[in-house]
DNA sequence: CGAATGTTTGAAGGTGATCAAATGGGGTGG
DNA sequence: CCACCCCATTTGATCACCTTCAAACATTCG
């Protein structure tokens, strides 16, 4: 609603470790192992390297808006995001959080148009990937083309997971597997599994899951009170991650 | 639960027009302007043609399973497929109901394994393309590459569609949305747009939707009473597709 | 410091689930 | 061809989970 604007502000972005730490260039980012460039050489890496553009985008800024044309692909290099589809009505669904590594705009190739808004939820900085240099690499570089597959393979993954989520899981359900899935995730990352801020509001969340805040609030307190987790505001602690996990996969009881 | 024996009998798949009949090959099927050979030359087609194999899947028999290892990509030549995951609860959430010139098995690519199970709704074929032998195509046919992307990317894009039906529509407009879908589908395919069969179970209707097959029933017969539906059976009429078209989208009121 | 935004907590209500039973169709075997 | 059985579907009554509405409280940011 109220877009604040977007100069591009200096960033306060301090991760929990120094794991990981993205430099100037693919060969550089710790995140290489993640990211678009894994499993290349050191020359490949080079040549994707060269047609990388680098840009931050503040806090509350788009990355993209639904309808924007699509030219590139981004990889978040420092930061978080959120991807959302809003309707006329003005209804939104939160669709997935991007963090450190991931990439962003597949869903635009279909159409050359992007379906989501993308919006940082920090002071963030991605990687620019012109997609028509990148479809020229891709004839060169077999490796790169493989690894774009299995990325958009994964993306396809995920989402599957996030329809199961909300097609056939309860609400303590659905904060659990979120937040197992999240602790994993900074756990691929270097980062702790069992402590690490919540980037996004309670809003998001309950958008995400398909829920109202007033539940995710609610939902949350009970875990806290039932001993799995510790939460002062955003910041969250895991006490029991094998019990949230259970509880994530409905194996608990 | 109870797997019928998938013995390859006879079909019985008789389509309301003749439009976009398979024949034996990519030049010869009347889906090859919906499917991955979408704009290739004649030539190229012939190329695609080559790798790919041809074969029936009796009603009920699974094309491939969760854990499968991944060799092909399928496209759906006659019937209908779905496709879903199992957890080991028990638990099943229908992601998504194929029709011909569809591709299935995009999810597997990111881990070598299936992710999903495939199970023909009806008597069935489908197109085999080995992946690998894409691959080496992908370096021939820049053309078959980018558009092999697209259809990925859209993949992405109908995930996300679901998503957003589940995550913030209530029942009566996952009912129509999903109608709605179904009809353009099927209207895309030279079909009547108004009218045709529901080649899935109430039940299977209602997981994918993430309901339960009581309320799809009772959402069924209320669309029928305000005059939106003829139904008998899996025989449906949309009689009032524009305001179908509101419900989905939830400009009605 | 004050305003705006985000979060928590409480009470009441509604949508869709659950439980239960009747109805109808399709397939199979006699 | 018919009778039967099984399964899918419909319909009804009750219930529970989560939403909605409301208000207090906390936090962030200018």
């Amino acid at each position: 609603m109220n877009q604040s604007y977007c100069s591009e502000t200096s960033l306060s972005n301090s991760p929990l470790s120094n794991a990981h730490v993205a430099h100037n260039s693919c060969s550089s980012c710790g995140l290489h192992q993640l990211c678009l460039p894994m499993g290349l050489e050191e020359s490949d890496m080079q040549r994707l390297d060269k047609i990388i553009g680098r840009r931050k985008v503040a806090r509350d800024c788009h990355l993209y808006r639904i309808g924007d044309r699509f030219t590139a692909l981004y990889a978040v290099r420092v930061g978080h995001f959120k991807t959302y589809r809003a309707n006329l009505n003005g209804d939104r669904q939160v669709i997935g959080f991007q963090m450190n590594g991931e990439l962003l705009g597949m869903d635009a190739i279909g159409t050359d148009q992007h379906q989501c808004d993308a919006i940082a939820l920090e002071d963030s900085e991605i990687c620019e990937i012109p997609f028509a240099r990148l479809e020229e690499l891709f004839v060169e570089i077999p490796t790169l083309l493989r690894h774009y597959h299995r990325i958009m393979s994964q993306e396809i993954t995920r989402e599957q997971s996030v329809i199961v989520l909300l097609g056939n899981m309860r609400a303590e359900q659905r904060i659990a597997a979120f937040l197992v899935n999240l602790s994993s995730r900074y756990f691929a990352r270097g980062y702790s599994a069992n402590r690490f801020l919540l980037r996004m509001t309670r809003e998001d969340i309950g958008n995400y899951l398909g829920l109202t805040i007033e539940s995710v609030s609610r939902l949350i307190t009970k875990l806290r009170k039932d001993g799995l987790l510790k939460v002062n505001n955003r910041e969250l602690e895991v006490v029991d991650l094998p019990a949230l996990k259970r509880l994530a996969a409905g194996t608990d009881q």
